[in-house]
DNA sequence: CTTCAACCTGGAGTGCGCTCCAGGTCAAGC
DNA sequence: GCTTGACCTGGAGCGCACTCCAGGTTGAAG
């Protein structure tokens, strides 16, 4: 059940590359990666999760300072739960901005290829 | 009718800066931008309009080298035509899985806030 | 026991897209 | 004529997020 995962394994579900899994790890942003005894990274369930979370905030556009913010608050404890919130509230409305122009750049775009069409 | 805009109120109606500007024609994606006898940029109607498709083009994640090559292939005449709308309909098929990640890492995102909100 | 792919570390390097700076020039308003 | 703010050039610098490298170690398979 308490699944351990290789680093490649890791990097293979996660989608990130093992030197970004590695950097994140030099950075803070993963904290406490656990080792075989020969040195080798051991990723449980829960850095799985951490790792899914953080595609999603990549994916959506989060910065990585933003990130080890969260992070370390999630390491603080149950009462920072309000903050994090928050902070994920927050960019989810930044998302929600970002979709909305992506749209309507969109809509330009396709108005343009339009414009090549109606030219043959 | 044919207008002749300055410098900041190219960068006001496109959205670049003028540093941004200065670099846009300094890599050729910008050519041909006409000066005052004092060596002032004047920016056309025709030049706002390029500089609103590559806000367009840039909002939606295209990188500059694209844009360069798509700038190009304007500036060689009509034959190229075709080529170039099939530049922008390949951009605007990765545009629409763009879309389609960002919609799916928004709704992860949603859901990892209602449980922050089961919490309380 | 050997092999070899996966993994390790510290640190340097990369690509992108600007952004800033110094040191000057230009032109509109007083 | 003077001031002042917008603008000019060439080139250096920056922030971000990795990515790559050298040189070494580990451990499973045969």
């Amino acid at each position: 059940m308490t699944g351990r995962h290789s680093p490649s394994e890791a990097a293979r579900r996660s989608g990130f590359s093992l030197d970004t899994l590695r950097y994140y790890e030099k950075i803070g942003l993963l904290a406490d990666v656990g080792r075989t005894s020969g040195g080798r990274r051991v990723f449980t369930d829960d850095d799985l999760s951490w790792l899914v979370l953080f595609r999603c905030l990549r994916d959506t556009g989060m910065p990585i300072a933003e990130m080890c913010r969260y992070a370390e608050l999630a390491r603080e404890g149950a009462h920072t739960a309000g903050e994090r919130r928050a902070l994920l509230e927050r960019h989810a409305q930044r998302v929600e901005e970002q979709m909305t122009l992506l749209q309507r750049q969109y809509d330009h775009l396709r108005e343009k290829i339009r414009f090549y069409d109606r030219l043959t």
